[in-house]
DNA sequence: CACACTTACGATATTCGTAAGGATT
DNA sequence: AATCCTTACGAATATCGTAAGTGTG
């Protein structure tokens, strides 16, 4: 047995019009049409629903019946429905974003800013999490995007390049490579690097680069705040991507760019699961962030011509 | 916009079989067909509801959150739709019928009887009034049925006939026509009649005949019992149909018929509202009424060999 | 290569609108 | 005579099942 919504659309239209022209055209059909489909209905309920003689309109006992739930029923189907196109719509909905903390800080709220100017009525959640857990919560399905690198392990994840991430010195102006335009990584032989934990992704980056690996290394912290005070205070110098480089707004920081022969990058992209899709509000964040590739790549490439970058230069707080 | 039960019903059993073969032959349709039927249903939503791959089926998004719903609507629809076939088949539903109290109280019970055990989930309402509160009972949809005589005023109600009800005069053994066989009205000259209240269906039957108004009438009672109790104790004789004789089953007590030629009777109806039609269940009581009428014709039937009847002998309390 | 969903396509069923019919006031 | 529901009927639409196509493991 099968039963349309169209019918109790009309049922209800001549249950409140009793008039099946009337009702016929609140139902924008002619009036022969809406009297068929009342029969149907009527058919598939095994009773008749309205008595009809052809000055009077009236309900039947069963039809009142039907009457009491018709409402009813149509309301909650239009109650789903119209959640369901909230969501297509972007009016509802929610995403879950994992970042790494580097991106959470800096360059991140800017874009949730905008995609909620955009879509108010969309709630954001955003995860800061280091590499492993950003991509844990994708496969579990806490996060529906994580903004991220790669790690060895990607299966049943789809990343899509987002941005080459460039690393730049950090020192302070009395270093002795303060004042170069640009450095290279024999430079730095015999300083002090102060480096992120190794749950970073930073960390990850530089860690595959054999020339750093003799560096001296013994200061090691979590969080990025912490390494801006360790320059500051002359503790030692710091490699670290231009992504990260709106932490380093001091006035005796100086952030330099490496010499072209020695340019570490890291890449980072936009992580999906692979066998779900995305929700309408998912995706339009997705789309978002793929639409700050081209001025990411711009912001981030290395320009020879630059010489020595000042950190308010590469990421104003104020996007 | 439109869409169907059977819509919802394919999209619940491919949300549960996640396979597109399985939902579809659990809906008695061939795959591609259930395929279509699938999309179609996308269509109306705006949105793709399932993930397919040639070897997995999954919710997207929208699909889990309308997933939550479909299944409570289709329940609803199916409570909805059950509750009126069983209304139809009369498992369930309510009769309420209006009767003259010497109706209510000798000869519908019966028939209620017969009607709670043919359709024990049917809810019965009787009331017992007088002929004008029982019209208007039906009138003012209190009543589903009236089981009455005619008023003058019929107006909005569709009378069928249901039987005859002869008088037969009533009195004790020791009065002086109680070894009549027939008794003709002109014999009844002189004798003290008990009469019923104005309202009752039985005084107005008989005050339309002339012969009667000139009898002594000064004793008027409201029930039927009462003039049992005043006709035993010699107080006077009384006029009543057949049908309330069930009420004089009293060794004193001696019924008996008129002559042919003093016929009274009244006749009784099957009494409904001319525009509104009756529930399944109250057309299952009206009909079941309906089937009596050849036994009542029967039964009151005066029958000139039956010679002096006895109250027992015409309506037994056990029926 | 076997399984599973989609597309293609002709046949069937439904639904629609126009026009004529019938009933009531 | 006017109103209003039903019936009749040809046209448009939708749905179905069979068969071929496509993609994935």
């Amino acid at each position: 047995m099968n039963l349309s919504s169209r019918q109790l659309r009309a049922f209800v239209a001549l249950a409140q019009e009793k008039h099946f022209t009337k009702a016929a055209s609140r139902c924008h059909q002619t009036q022969p049409a809406f009297s068929a489909l009342i029969r149907s209905l009527e058919d598939a309920a095994g009773v008749r629903l309205f008595d009809r003689t052809t000055r009077r309109v009236e309900l039947t006992p069963e039809g009142r019946l039907f009457n009491e739930s018709a409402q009813r029923l149509l309301n909650d189907l239009d109650a789903v429905l119209g959640d369901i196109q909230d969501h297509v719509a972007k009016r509802k909905g929610s995403v879950a974003v994992a970042a790494l903390p580097s991106l959470a800080a800096g360059w991140l709220p800017g874009i949730y800013a905008q995609f909620h100017e955009r879509y108010p009525g969309v709630e954001l959640h955003l995860h800061d999490a280091l590499l492993m857990p950003c991509l844990d919560m994708v496969r579990l399905g806490a996060a529906d995007i994580a903004v991220a690198a790669k790690s060895g392990d990607m299966n049943g994840l789809h990343a899509e390049p987002l941005c080459e991430d460039y690393f730049y010195l950090v020192c302070r102006d009395d270093h002795p490579l303060a004042q170069h335009e640009t450095v290279r990584l024999a430079e730095l032989k015999g300083n002090a690097i102060i480096h992120l934990g190794k749950g970073s992704s930073i960390r990850q980056s530089l860690a595959s680069h054999p020339v750093l690996s003799g560096l001296n290394g013994f200061l090691e912290v979590d969080h990025l705040a912490t390494v801006t005070g360790l320059v500051t205070a002359g503790l030692g110098i710091s490699l670290l991507p231009s992504m990260t480089l709106f932490q380093f707004k001091h006035e005796r920081i100086r952030v330099i760019p490496l010499a072209p022969r020695s340019r570490i990058k890291r890449s980072l992209y936009l992580i999906r699961r692979s066998d779900k899709s995305l929700s309408s509000a998912g995706r339009a964040f997705y789309e978002l962030l793929l639409s700050q590739r081209g001025v990411l790549a711009q912001r981030n490439d290395l320009n020879p011509d630059t010489g020595t970058i000042k950190a308010a230069d590469t990421f104003p707080a104020s996007s």
